[in-house]
DNA sequence: AGTCGTTATGTTTTTTTTGACATAGCGATT
DNA sequence: AATCGCTATGTCAAAAAAAACATAACGACT
């Protein structure tokens, strides 16, 4: 022992969505589009997420629809069996997301602090 | 007719949610809170949210454990049948998320109303 | 002692969400 | 034309979340 507060809790962290229409976009749609664009297609960035395929396009989709424009471009066929891109917009949109993210992050600093503080022990 | 832009969609918003421990403190549970505070009990807090007050009382006690500390103080019995009230803690918590989120959203009014632009239309 | 409205919980059913399969089409490359 | 990895969808099972139901106890007040 030694160790006073053993608290094995994790610090308190933001959890931010868009709401959108009907949908939500969040974290883990922005990371999977970010993913996409790193491996150039949809099923890879899947893979690297641990989801199926089915349910990265079921996300990317809802992206698409809530925006009402396209994030990501695709192209099936061809060299690899094809592929997909961020759009431009769906470029702008994750670096957008983040940046806010980060802004946010810090402005809620001493709140989380606070919480941290005076919840854990 | 006569309506260029037929987009029923409710604007941009954000959802801002603590990841506190395993449990996610958001919106629903702080208006439960002030609610409760502002009924004076727990079932009367759940009616005006049209919830059960088993699920009341679970998101309640989810906080509770959450931040490790009582955010609500409750009697039984009495005249009235009982009753419950924010704790000091819990009051403070209240408050402190509904700052934070007013700056949250402030600080992301650029970025919500970019979306609203180019996404309907 | 019986009634009342409330807190507190256990249990079960329903709904929603997520995951797993299955299949089809595409286009370059061999 | 056969192969390959990918996009695109439909369908169904499983898991998780929410709702519904069901009691029990408590304390003031009649």
């Amino acid at each position: 022992m030694g160790d006073e507060t053993k608290d094995k809790e994790a610090p308190a962290a933001l959890r931010v969505k868009i709401k959108l229409g009907d949908a939500v976009i969040g974290p883990g749609k922005i990371m999977l589009l970010g993913l996409l664009e790193e491996e150039g297609g949809i099923s890879a960035a899947a893979r690297r997420l641990g989801l199926t395929y089915r349910r990265a396009w079921y996300l990317i989709d809802t992206v698409n629809q809530a925006t009402g424009r396209a994030v990501v471009a695709t192209s099936v066929g061809g060299p690899g069996g094809g592929g997909a891109k961020l759009t431009e917009f769906g470029r702008e949109l994750v670096q957008r997301y983040r940046d806010n993210l980060a802004r946010l992050d810090k402005e809620s600093r001493e709140f989380l602090d606070w919480l941290d503080q005076c919840s854990k022990n």
